[in-house]
RNA sequence: GGGCGUGUAGCAUAGCCUGGAUAAUGCACCGGCCUCCUAAGCCGGGGACCGCGGGUUCGAAUCCUGCCGCGCCCGCCA
């Protein structure tokens, strides 16, 4: 409850100079509660014991009378062994819940303006988008939103791998199928066999691998009908990843796009601006630099690649490029990027070059913004290689049908396209939820049935809270708008207790975003809803006593509804308005 | 071998950065609640030596340290 301690904040001065203490002494022990139960904010006083000689329930005891009339009407103060404890007035939470509901952006402030270059999604040409994607897709998008919200200049860039040695094969594959045929297969998303069958002849046919590498050769070398061919497949596979982010409902777009090739270009730059730098060496054959920091297997210093000793570049000078691209073009004062925590090592080694080669310096903060495997049922990695892949677009497909016939089974009245778009809003927003209301640096079990589950911490739980409240709306026929200035007032348990949880939300949303954590605000809506229902069922709205209490109670259900639609939004999941 | 991460009720998770009270939430389980704004809901209940051992502290799931289990990374892949 940062808003309430912010509020007290002055009484505990007072009270702690007028006991001899210094702000030091005390200055974070006033912190939030860490039981609901004992109220909403609370100070230990435990450590102030040995300096003031005194036992804590005594301080405690005495901060308490201190600080209690000072606080009269903000928060009744209490305190039993050595805590003090506050708890929010109904009077409090009634003025805090509407100012926020008068508040467009429910009470939470811009920040000064920073140029930010989110790096997420990258999928790469003719391979298949798996669950691995969904997770750098969803998450990236949901922290660009937050981000944009908060006042910055977003970039997003979609690092699609769209160059490399296995364009070889790829495009002499698309030959020997003929172009029509190919680009057929690639269109109806059968991305994953087409390469498949172009690796297998790889690896089993020397002369296809011969062609290949010629192939590459002429790519890398700029040939016309080779760029062509290449064309062909970024092309198709961009109109399939196109049909992914559609129906999962990102913002990303083909101006988002700065693949591989696009930086192909200035990467020799980035070798002859470290080696004025003095930092590249050359070892077997290869330019490396030794960031120093790290060792291999054998105990000797590792290195980072930058220009193979077949003249070929590698992943660590595309991103050194990035970083320049970013700093020189994009004036960015900060990039994230979105990228599964397996590849930690390799970001700290480009970041430390970075900064080395002075590509960057302490004015930008590079920040890799890691997240968990996807893992199968059994715990393992679910990879794309080997097994059956689950394909993105299959798994939101699934997603939608099954919550088209819970729908079907649950509310048969909604039909037609009507259902078509809840069923949408539902399964999509099932399976982006379920991946951001986990911490995004552990695993990440994929499992259906949880999924899609419409129970428990869930979207769908959410989404739902949201359509009861405007089912309440539609039957009341006013005007939602005139709401914002209504007189919230909280009388009962239950209405305390949703304004308490609502009051939240810029404090959490301001944690959400500068750790980079869209669980955190999941958690958040999850503890509002559930509040909602609580209040749902022991508060009548449009049945209540009297008018006043008719006129709060719609109140507090569009400050509900509000959360939950810009909460949700920013978290790029979208909230129905019947289900 | 070196490095990074992780271990919390039957299952899945939050809390760990910034130490505080009876460890929180959801599923599952048991028992209640629809003449009343959507029961995809609500209310109540049982269920945890927070991986194990030390240390720091008035106080440790949280900080330090040593083990153990699991996962990932470690020079021409991205």
């Amino acid at each position: 409850m940062r808003q309430l301690i912010e509020d007290s904040q002055f009484a505990f001065s007072g009270a702690m100079s007028e006991m001899g203490l210094s702000d030091s002494d005390w200055g974070n022990l006033l912190g939030r509660a860490t039981v609901e139960d004992h109220g909403d904010a609370a100070m230990p006083c435990h450590s102030l014991a040995s300096t003031l000689k005194r036992s804590p329930s005594e301080i405690a005891e005495e901060v308490c009378s201190l600080v209690s009339p000072q606080l009269d009407g903000i928060a009744d103060v209490s305190s039993i062994s050595g805590f003090v404890n506050l708890r929010a007035t109904a009077s409090w939470l009634s003025s805090k819940g509407s100012s926020l509901l008068s508040d467009p952006r429910l009470g939470v402030n811009e920040e000064d303006r920073m140029t930010i270059a989110v790096d997420y999604s990258a999928p790469n040409v003719a391979k298949e988008m798996h669950v691995g994607h969904l997770r750098s897709t969803v998450i990236g998008d949901a922290i660009v939103r937050l981000l944009e919200f908060k006042g910055h200049r977003v970039h997003r860039e979609n690092h699609v791998g769209d160059w490399g040695t296995p364009f070889g094969m790829l495009i002499e594959h698309l030959l020997d199928l003929g172009e029509d045929e190919a680009a057929n297969e690639l269109s109806v998303g059968d991305l994953d066999s087409f390469y498949k069958q172009a690796r297998s002849k790889f690896v089993s046919n020397e002369e296809f691998a011969e062609r290949s590498r010629r192939r590459v050769v002429l790519l890398q070398g700029g040939d016309e009908e080779t760029l062509r061919l290449w064309r062909v497949l970024v092309d198709e596979s961009m109109r399939y990843f196109n049909d992914v982010y559609s129906m999962l409902g990102v913002l990303l777009t083909d101006d988002d796009i700065m693949g591989e090739s696009d930086y192909q270009e200035i990467l020799p730059t980035v070798v002859d601006r470290l080696s004025e730098g003095g930092l590249i060496q050359n070892s077997e054959g290869a330019d490396v630099v030794f960031p120093g920091g790290w060792v291999n297997r054998e105990g000797e210093p590792l290195p980072m690649i930058i220009r193979k000793a077949d003249g070929g570049y590698n992943y660590s000078t595309s991103d050194l490029a990035c970083i320049i691209d970013r700093v020189e073009r994009l004036g960015c004062d900060k990039f994230l990027y979105v990228v599964g925590t397996p590849q930690k090592q390799h970001f700290e080694m480009v970041f430390q070059v970075a900064k080395q080669a002075g590509f960057m310096d302490e004015r930008h903060s590079a920040i890799h913004v890691n997240f968990g495997s996807v893992l199968d049922t059994d715990g393992k990695v679910l990879k794309s290689r080997e097994g059956e892949v689950i394909k993105l677009h299959d798994l939101l497909s699934e997603a939608v049908v099954r919550a088209n016939s819970a729908i079907e089974e649950k509310n048969p009245e909604l039909k037609g396209s009507q259902r078509e778009s809840v069923a949408s809003m539902v399964g999509i927003g099932a399976v982006k939820y379920a991946d951001l209301s986990t911490e995004r640096t552990k695993d990440y079990v994929f499992e259906w049935e949880r999924m899609l589950s419409f129970e428990g911490n869930t979207a769908p739980y959410l989404q739902y809270a949201h359509a009861r409240i405007c089912s309440i709306f539609r039957k009341w026929g006013g005007d939602r708008s005139t709401l914002s200035d209504s007189t919230i007032s909280c009388n009962e348990p239950e209405e305390s207790m949703l304004a308490r949880r609502l009051v939240n939300f810029p404090s959490v949303l301001d944690e959400t975003i500068s750790t980079y954590s869209p669980h955190k605000l999941c958690s958040h809506l999850h503890s509002v809803a559930s509040a909602f229902a609580t209040f749902y069922e022991a508060c009548p709205v449009l049945g209540a006593d009297s008018e006043d209490e008719t006129s709060s109670r719609l109140a507090l259900c569009e400050l509900t509804a509000r959360e939950l639609d810009l909460g949700l939004g920013l978290l790029g999941i979208e909230v129905p308005d019947m289900m």
